[in-house]
DNA sequence: AGAGTTTTCTACATTGCGTAGAACTAACTT
DNA sequence: AAGTTAGTTCTACGCAATGTAGAAAACTCT
């Protein structure tokens, strides 16, 4: 259980980004000046969704548990169950899990890996 | 573009084991095996399911581009464009694309590795 | 050409997601 | 306390992906 849709996604990634926990409104307002682009007074362009579209979105992540949300304020805040690394690490070991041969697709992995990322690797595993 | 429906993946499975490109019929058959108990001689309970249903999977997939096929031979024979562990490994790697802080994931992601998988790292990372 | 085999077309049910109105509930005001 | 307002849940619709397969078309063999 993984993929997330467009629209989830992007709610995410507001989470992600921003600490606090927020409101549905609050994100809705983010989502629609996350799409405009910087310096457009026309109007729209920026996707104006309605706040309960957000909200059966949060619900959805929420079911999903990647959302948590505190009940007990009226305009109920939500917040990330995890950090985006996180998460996102979760679920290259979910993928690295869903082949028998785990050791063969870490080979491959680490062959196609910048030399970078590889370096900061080797710093994580420590020296051999 | 990744993710797989259950029926889709085991096709996938069988042709990523087996390292002859298989016919319609034959993974049919295998699928049929696959699900059944080992001495199921009561029938049911393997999907038996219809070729065509099998055909229609192994096309999606080839416009996924995961499968390719022999149209010169009649009864078409299809395989694997990729080995399992590639597509795996490609597959952590776009997970690993779709967040802005890869250094974070990995250090996540190795932060959660099995210390044989870690040892592996190592070695595929060789001396720094 | 006819029969059998294989592939393609078409189709339907189910599920996930984007989207939002309608209805319900809690809070705020006076 | 009743009315108004803001927020949440229910219900629903359209679209795309997937499992599933019959009908029809194409190919092979004799």
């Amino acid at each position: 259980m993984a993929s997330l849709g467009e629209l989830e996604r992007a709610v995410m990634d507001l989470l992600w980004a921003g600490q606090e926990a927020a409101t549905a409104n609050t994100l809705r307002d983010l989502l629609a000046q996350s799409t405009r682009s910087p310096g457009d007074t026309t109007g729209h362009e920026g996707k104006d969704l309605a706040v309960t579209t957000v909200l059966t979105v949060l619900s959805r992540l929420e079911r999903k548990g990647l959302v948590e949300r505190e009940r007990g304020t009226r305009p109920h805040r939500y917040q990330a169950v995890s950090s985006r690394a996180d998460h996102t690490a979760e679920l290259m070991h979910e993928v690295l899990g869903s082949a028998p041969d785990r050791e063969a697709v870490l080979a491959r992995f680490i062959g196609s890996v910048s030399a970078t990322e590889a370096e900061t690797l080797r710093k994580l595993l420590g020296h051999s």
